[in-house]
DNA sequence: GTAAGTAGGAACTTTTAAGTAACCAGTTAG
DNA sequence: CTAACTGGTTACTTAAAAGTTCCTACTTAC
């Protein structure tokens, strides 16, 4: 008895180490953009080239939002049309272990996701 | 020359597995309740209790996606008054790994992106 | 002169996520 | 009789995320 009673909140938004790194990655198009970065800094025309259906204004506030985390860096080359070249810092690639394992897992566990939805789905629809 | 020069877009969300799996666990409060599961089942009152500032539209709204996803399975004990746990699948707990690296990394590098985010901000300032 | 490329910025609208409040059935305690 | 507990549902509102459109300034090609 008296085993876990917690009349107190113990798990809070705030203070989850998950929630402040979901925060980060989380928006719809950071994971895409960190992507496309994996193998060499990309510039901003070839992100918009890429990356199927993002707006210049989604891509721009992904660009800066990743800069201010301190995940990905600017580099501004005064040419003629002037060149922005983005490329993942240390810290921004110390994420990508992490990011490859999500996709090991997806790999594995996606289908198994789907089937579930279905069966669960089916079923509500039964009742 | 001629090298990785992609006409046609090959990053998608709709194809992304890191996007979709993103999309099961991005919402404000998956990783809470799943975290609250770590050891050992949960009632639904219990949730409401640790976790906090959940409301009960949420808290159910979470545990039927998570549900349906597969991740969670729902326990009813026909008790005088009803009782109703909930535990990890094996595909739920499949997750675990995953999320205490997610910790193991915040835990190492959250404090550097919040010093990241001071220098940006002081500097978008001084402009 | 005009269209297209470079890399964005600003204003506005739409869509989606989240939050609030009230209510339900059934039982027990006061 | 009323309040409180169990585990929810429903309708409505608000806040946040995403999308759309038009604009900048400079250069080259037609």
């Amino acid at each position: 008895m008296a085993q876990r009673m917690p009349r107190t909140p113990d798990i809070s938004v705030a203070k989850c180490s998950y929630s402040l790194v979901l925060d980060m990655i989380s928006s719809k198009w950071v994971v895409l953009v960190i992507y496309a970065m994996e193998d060499g800094p990309v510039r901003y025309g070839e992100f918009s080239r890429r990356i199927e259906g993002i707006s210049k204004k989604m891509l721009t506030q992904t660009l800066r939002q990743l800069e201010r985390d301190g995940l990905i860096e600017r580099d501004i080359h005064p040419t003629v049309p002037p060149a922005v070249e983005y490329r993942l810092t240390a810290l921004g690639e110390s994420l990508l272990p992490f990011m490859r394992q999500l996709k090991t897992w997806a790999a594995a566990n996606l289908p198994l996701v789907e089937a579930a939805r279905t069966r669960f789905d089916a079923q509500s629809l039964a009742e």
